[in-house]
DNA sequence: GTTTTGTAGATTGTATACAATATTCATTTA
DNA sequence: TAAATGAATATTGTATACAATCTACAAAAC
């Protein structure tokens, strides 16, 4: 039995993880104002819980709440997304090499599976969740679960922008690969060479996304 | 003006820094519970406001909210403890580095205030904020404001443990010493030096600490 | 015409009241 | 005696109601 499931969730945390969800997925995209009246009602509840979930979600980064203004969903600034990529350089490297001797072949069985799933072609909506799940089982064996979750919780803010990049499959495809390579040598237990391509796939990662960016933005001023 | 003075605080706000400050303090140590209604009577406010500080506090890592169970001080387990201090290790390293060829008279000299400060006779019970304010300044100049807020909340939750340990004197005259070396070769813009006192600075804070918490507990075991 | 002031409406913040869940402890049963 | 049951109590979760604050826009002052 799953206890999860069993236990009554509270009204908070249902509504926290629908946000959630609305916001990761691009429902509700950066900027947009959260009134809480309009929100509860449709949500079929009262402004309570609701005000519960946004104080969660602001915690995680999700939210931005000013007293008596209300709550928006929280833009990243370039600057602040290159310096969320800085730190994951930091810390996935560092969980990399703790982690990578512990991995086991059940550990690498999932990755393959995992790479599998990417490549299915309806897989695009749980890209996110899909690119998550191939870099934590990594890490899992470092046994650092306060830094895994931190880690959780840049990833998630990195990927609502990221979607808007990722949908374009050139990027898409790149990651798959360097995910391929980077699991390859990870079997192999070349740490040095695992460590330089995780490196370099974080890097990608962050300078597609950058310039993306950069290029929107400079489209939006020219308007 | 100080734009903070003059904004209305919200009740939520400002028993969060409350509750904050009784944590920090050791006034309510680690698996104290938190009776909501007790605790907004005493305050003379409703449970509303509480619960959102409450909720606070726990995305800030000091309290723990089971769902219809309730809040309690969050314990750190020795595990815990040594993840954090590795994460400041490897986190406030790369901020030094950044910081370092940009540190310029002024934050030398606030520097030099601030050990001044921490030697003060009376200074024991702003022991942890002179610490970090002595951390902030050196790490400031590296322009990563997401990575200092981390910070500042990892050093918040270890120097709870830490007050413990720091009222001995031994430890803290050490530190302090530790702060001083290092800000002398920070000043001669000595990088390897300085990253290295750094290095050892947060290891040897640790090993005290972890020792320290170890005989405690082996004592409170053979109880 | 521009700025200032003031008021009405919208929105958030908090108190009170009630519902749902958990805990305690006396009672029963094996 | 020890475990199981269940009602009484304590505690948290949420709805409703009201207070405080902000926003937008019209009127007044310069």
């Amino acid at each position: 039995m799953d206890a999860q499931v069993l236990s009554k969730r509270t009204m908070a945390e249902q509504v926290a993880d629908l946000l959630r969800q609305r916001i990761l997925s691009g429902a509700l995209p950066a900027g947009t104002p959260i009134r809480q009246e309009p929100l509860a009602a449709e949500l079929g509840i009262s402004r309570i819980p609701l005000r519960e979930a946004l104080k969660q979600l602001e915690a995680e980064g999700f939210v931005t709440i000013a007293s008596h203004k209300g709550a928006t969903v929280a833009p990243l600034s370039v600057a602040e997304i290159e310096e969320l990529f800085q730190l994951r350089l930091r810390l996935e490297t560092w969980m990399l090499g703790l982690a990578l001797p512990r991995l086991a072949e059940a550990d690498f069985a999932a990755l393959d599976q995992l790479i599998a799933e990417q490549r299915a072609p309806d897989s695009l909506p749980r890209w996110g969740e899909l690119n998550w799940r191939f870099h934590e089982v990594m890490y899992r064996p470092a046994d650092r679960p306060l830094t895994l979750k931190m880690l959780k919780r840049i990833h998630d803010n990195i990927d609502r922008y990221l979607r808007l990049e990722i949908s374009l499959s050139a990027g898409r495809n790149r990651a798959y690969r360097e995910h391929e390579d980077l699991l390859a040598h990870c079997r192999k237990g070349d740490v040095a060479v695992a460590l330089d391509l995780l490196e370099r796939h974080i890097q990608q990662t962050a300078n597609s996304l950058i310039d993306h960016l950069r290029a929107r933005e400079t489209a939006v001023a020219a308007d």
